[in-house]
DNA sequence: ACCTGAACACCGTTCAAGT
DNA sequence: ACCTGAACACCGTTCAAGT
């Protein structure tokens, strides 16, 4: 085994940033905070992100990668079961702090970012909807595909909207689990 | 009639502040921009605002009476027309530089505010779920009230998702309208 | 009461300079 | 390649000073 510890500055900043973003936004990300808390300084962290926008888009494009390779297995469960996890995703969030979905909070400060990084969100959230397409295609047979599409698109708002009304409430998992529960009683999540 | 110039610079900083607060967020907004656009220094701001804080809560509070004195009138309309107007009030937001509802964008940075707004904050978010609890409670009357409540906040849940989401992808209203069809074969807004 | 300039410690960014 | 100190124009906030 080689030792390889060259990219782990730039690893660190990354998760560093996506905590933050996540817990406070991408408005309050503050390089100087950044930058202390992997034990570097400010300046350098503009050697692995030049700017900030390019910072935000590898952290769009990472949590992607991970939100891809986390959801993939969970497509080949058994609908309810998929669902279920899906559901249980949006809902861990409140357990670390009050955090929120990257993609959601970008979408609330979309206007701080350039057209790049909104490209990035966009395929982000076309992730989420496409998988959400292929699990509801399981049990809907019947249903055209621009059916399950728009199906996929209100699945994951309605889940995003949750999460949001949640995380300003406090991020009581109680509040979330209600809203969950009406969406089932109404059929949304079927 | 007397002339009442007093509360004029007030005003215009609290209108100000909450077009850019929609627009661009609560962390976007600088006091000095502030200051320049209602055409004072922002030392100045301090005094009708002593923190920033102080604005949002304002902000909030100010926020809240006047959806409530929108969606008073509305309660009174038959129920379809009344849940058809209160989706076409989320969907307005587009139509101006792509904001977004005030308490969505203070749920998405409510960790940079204080408790006290917290408090306003949940406040409005009650507004509207017992507005909507009203409103369903027109055509449901063999539902609990438990039942009407956990579907009015998944009617408001789903509505400021659906906002959210469709902001993140640039503002597209037909992006909405697709999510809100879907919501409404489910059956959510019945 | 309402406004201001100046100061403070912050911010993202740049750049010449180090290793 | 990776990091740094110093500088720039910003930020919220404070305060003594004006009217």
């Amino acid at each position: 085994m080689t030792k390889q510890p060259k990219i782990d500055t730039r690893e660190a900043i990354m998760a560093a940033a996506r905590s933050t973003v996540q817990k406070d936004g991408y408005n309050a990300l503050s390089f100087r905070d950044l930058a202390a808390d992997v034990g570097i300084k400010s300046a350098s962290v503009h050697h692995h992100f030049p700017t900030k926008p390019d910072l935000a888009d590898a952290l769009v494009k990472r949590y992607r990668e991970d939100v891809t390779a986390l959801l993939e297995p969970l497509a080949d469960l058994p609908f309810a079961e998929a669902m279920n996890s899906y559901v249980a995703l949006f809902r861990s969030f409140f357990s670390d702090c009050n955090q929120m979905c990257l993609g959601g909070m970008f979408s609330a400060e979309v206007t701080a970012l350039p057209e790049a990084v909104n490209v990035s969100l966009r395929l982000f959230m076309d992730a989420h909807t496409s998988w959400i397409e292929r699990v509801l295609a399981k049990k809907h047979d019947r249903m055209s595909a621009d059916e399950l599409n728009a199906r996929a698109k209100a699945v994951f708002a309605a889940l995003e909207g949750a999460q949001l009304v949640t995380r300003g409430r406090g991020g009581d998992p109680a509040y979330f689990d209600e809203i969950v529960k009406s969406y089932q009683a109404i059929g949304l999540l079927d």
